[in-house]
DNA sequence: ATTCTTAATGCAAACGATTGCGGAAAGGTT
DNA sequence: AACCTTTCCGCAATCGTTTGCATTAAGAAT
């Protein structure tokens, strides 16, 4: 036989199906005696619920939809460990679909999710996304990472404009006059927070204008843009590089060209990938907790759909400098 | 109204469920005319179906259990993403949950994917799984990365005999006369293939003993291993570590000691993770193919869930070495 | 003894899709 | 004109679970 269902353990008991139900579910009124009788059996027989059938009826499938760009990033890695850990601790389980960035893999996994009954959804939009896309699935979500301006979506993101400002002050502190800024598209939040968060500690020290390199695709453009910007008598003795991907190739390069980190130049990342400690120098990054955003947004999410209506909706992170050698 | 379902869309033409459901599929004779006519219909009231319904009857959910320790784990995340590109190509979702190496967290998972009604498995067993348990579960699996001896089990996995051999041979030719290898538990599959290749490229030209030092727990034991290795009086003149998370814990030691990589030592890596070109030096590591073992993996998988039986079930991904700066 | 509570359990419909079987209409064959 | 095919489509059962309502039995109150 395959696995048993309600109703083979109701058989072999001589109880309904409903009894059976109620019993496992701890529902209604049953007497204490005929409910252990039944959890006893269903353990023996090695039942498990079928939450096709239960979702189908139900309404609720116990499924949670999680759309990112990409797995293999470590800090989405990182953020969907938490969200495992979270989920499973409240019976939910994770759907897990890439966007690659991109706009149509995202309306396949917004269809998808729909189709598959999830219950809710935690997501990380894709750039260009239209806020009434997200809403026309009519699914609770939270966003994870992003946040919209004005909208009053439930949000779970980090402090991106601390994070700008502790790395840069940080550089500025340590003696630099001309932190370079390599930023990346201006329509991922997070790069949009992080020059601003450099500004801020730019001008709050009256230090009007550094230099600002824009990556437009791939970090790899980043040896080439560094390079021009050098050979035309460009100048810089400290870099805040968009995250630690950036960051390396900045170390890469400059290596290359034979500029000492820290001592010419310093270099502050931002993420505090794993893999940050084993560069040489090693890498100064702005840190953040992403087991906890993960775990949060979870939180939030479920506390949604048990039919609350939590008064907080933006959860923001604040994030912390991790100095380590190369500034 | 929610989403539509074959109900509505048959009220609306005045057709039947059956038909509506047939002309959807492609089952069945249909006049051309009134499928599309259906079709034309579904597709403007914006119906998706209803997975739970569908797999409660049709007994197949379009649902891939996969199972591996740990998401963040760079060359798992690889594998993932190719696993889902050639899932989605075939109609099929995943359901992840991470086993984090612990048998009991495995269990639960197995069980997981079995109430969830997954079609078939995709499994990276955790360190003293039993095959008894995953054949347990009455389902179709394709075991991921591992190989369980003398079994008959569908495998895709590395040569990892092949890989360790390689990278030490590439030490050998480099004129090292006494390379170490830092290798993890013998329990993990990989591991005991690496070490294998190892012995068989010293073998090959005669040098018998060079150390292994053995990683217990976590590779932060490396810097003490080495540092005792070295305090003893022992010597070596080229790494092979067991993966470039291990080879990373050793460019750092080894940089902290003021040994010159690669012209006192040369490191080499296993899985050459995107990361291993930012260390200074770059990593040689051998390289795989984890996009190839994602796809292969899931095309195995469902052509098994067709009720094929691949005669080859053991599919094995030979590795190449790439060779950077560190040896 | 009769009626009223209360507690414990069963009945049956419903969720949305699939599918074997049967029926009706249309056309073809003698 | 009677019969047979073929084509197209509908009926109804089914999957496993949940849940509002009905039912039964037992005990309490009169």
């Amino acid at each position: 036989m395959g696995r048993p269902s309600l109703k083979d353990i109701a058989q072999v008991l001589g109880y309904s199906v409903s009894t059976v139900s109620r019993s496992l579910n701890n529902k209604g009124e049953i007497d204490p005696k005929t409910r252990e009788r039944i959890r006893e059996k269903a353990r023996e027989m090695g039942y498990v619920p079928n939450y096709a059938a239960r979702s189908l009826k139900g309404k609720n499938s116990q499924l949670i939809g999680v759309i990112i760009d990409d797995n293999t990033n470590p800090f989405y890695a990182e953020v969907f460990k938490g969200m495992e850990r979270e989920a499973q601790k409240r019976g939910y389980h994770l759907l897990l679909i890439n966007t690659h960035s991109s706009l149509e893999d995202q309306e396949y996994a917004l269809s998808l999710m729909k189709s598959r009954g999830v219950d809710g959804l935690l997501v990380a939009p894709v750039r260009d996304t239209n806020p009434e896309d997200l809403e026309g699935v009519k699914l609770p979500f939270v966003i994870v990472g992003r946040h919209f301006d004005g909208s009053d979506f439930y949000e779970v993101y980090n402090d991106e404009v601390l994070g700008g400002y502790l790395a840069t002050r940080h550089l500025i502190e340590d003696g630099k006059r001309c932190p370079l800024h390599i930023r990346s598209r201006l329509d991922l939040f997070p790069a949009r927070g992080r020059l601003e968060g450099y500004l801020r500690a730019l001008n709050e020290v009256g230090m009007g204008e550094c230099p600002v390199l824009a990556v437009e695709r791939d970090p790899a453009e980043i040896p080439a843009l560094l390079e021009g910007f050098l050979d035309s008598g460009g100048k810089f003795d400290g870099i805040f590089a968009y995250n630690d991907l950036y960051a390396m190739e900045t170390l890469l390069f400059l290596k290359k060209r034979g500029i000492a980190v820290p001592k010419e130049v310093s270099v502050v990342g931002y993420d505090n990938i794993p893999y940050s400690a084993y560069t040489s120098p090693s890498l100064t990054s702005v840190a953040l907790d992403e087991i906890w955003l993960g775990k949060k947004s979870v939180s939030l999410l479920t506390s949604l759909l048990e039919g609350k209506k939590p008064r907080k909706k933006q959860w923001i992170q604040k994030p912390i400098l991790n100095v380590k050698e190369s500034g």
